[in-house]
DNA sequence: ACCTGAACACCGTTCAAGT
DNA sequence: ACCTGAACACCGTTCAAGT
């Protein structure tokens, strides 16, 4: 297959080509070192260039989110409305695990217009009115299985990074738990001190899919 | 009541002075335009001074979290755990609501140590306890409630934003409206169409109180 | 139309030195 | 012990000027 040569006025820059080297520099250094100067020298341009291309740096996070969401699938139309969600569900999950930090870009995107977001949203709007329940309830119910997820994984990373800093420097483990019990003193928190075996060590895909379920039971109850 | 002198030794500084004046900031100016530098301005010292009392910004982040959490009220005792945790989640988003930009500043905050966030989980805890859940159950659970509220209050603010931004700058709206349905084409989101005016003319306290519902049915349901 | 070069107005954090 | 002064190593964004 013959290989396209660059034209000579060919754009350096398009958005996808920023959307896709950024996704791969978060990949590297973490979203909070996304900087659009350490951005452009991947792209080999200067920072002031990428301006040309996309408002601001918020924009640019509109579109990562936008990318992302591409990602996520639905399963065919053959099955019930709650695996349908279900499988949409873990799916998102997936995705979210697989590009670093994205749920933290989710959670701090302003909601705008994107193509993908819709599509999701579409998807998630059609199956809730084809299982039957009420137009005014189906956006509402969209958003609690939406923040669900993004709630959930973002506490899963954030138990992660924990952990990793914890491997990395591990006297910071004594000295978390000794400032813990010093102001905790068992007494004041019995239930956390009875519980707190079952905070530090989740079984994240059987409590993500308990959590799916409790919604999709809870809405059944409620609303039909 | 006599009112104490400042001593001439007394600091200027202490944590609790900080963490309520940086309040107050973010409440005139908002939480992205909270700097180390203008809260230094605000207190009347120079930025380097905080230093001393915090460890960087992301631990006075988190005594953030715990001085708003310390507001959060629980009922008195005498009522069914399903109202109680009703009322807590309503007093937590009004708490929310009353600091600027809180919900925000909840989702950015890494999980740490902290005595008023702990008493609120101790609580959660304790009463899907008494509610008769199983241990292993009640962390998720009371997870799930925590991220339905903050969440949920999220998208009421990012809401409540854009009618702000569309207030000051008019025709930003029909800008907006018109990439909306340039890309969207009702052909194409069929579904969004038809709900649109529900996703647009929300009616928050009766959706919180339903989401709060669904989440406590689906307990009872799944778990009992 | 697309990009460079250079500037503007900021940041968080550190640390010797003062008191 | 607590704070100042000043620096270090950065940011996002703008914009004349180049091609």
């Amino acid at each position: 297959m013959a290989r396209r040569r660059r034209q000579a006025n060919e754009p350096l820059l398009d958005q996808k080509r920023i959307v896709v080297v950024a996704l791969e520099l978060i990949d590297k250094v973490g979203l909070h070192q996304l900087t659009m100067r350490k951005l452009a020298e991947s792209l080999g341009i200067q920072a002031g260039a990428l301006y040309w291309h996309v408002k601001n740096k918020e924009e640019l996070l509109g579109l990562l989110v936008d990318e992302i969401s591409s990602k996520i699938t639905w399963p065919e139309d053959e099955i019930s409305w709650k695996e349908a969600i279900t499988s949409w569900a873990r799916s998102f999950r997936n995705i979210l695990h697989r590009y670093r930090d994205s749920a933290e870009i989710f959670n701090n995107s302003t909601f705008s217009s994107s193509y993908n977001r819709f599509q999701q949203i579409e998807n998630l709007f059609y199956v809730l009115s084809k299982a039957g329940f009420r137009d005014e309830d189906i956006p509402w119910m969209a958003s609690m299985i939406k923040n669900h997820i993004l709630g959930f994984v973002s506490e899963e990373v954030r138990f992660h990074k924990i952990l990793e800093k914890k491997d990395q420097t591990l006297e910071e483990l004594g000295e978390e738990a000794d400032k813990m019990y010093q102001t905790l003193s068992k007494d004041s928190f019995p239930s956390i001190a009875r519980l707190s075996c079952y905070m530090t060590n989740p079984n994240w895909d059987r409590e993500f899919d308990m959590g799916i379920n409790v919604l999709l039971n809870g809405f059944t109850v409620n609303l039909k």
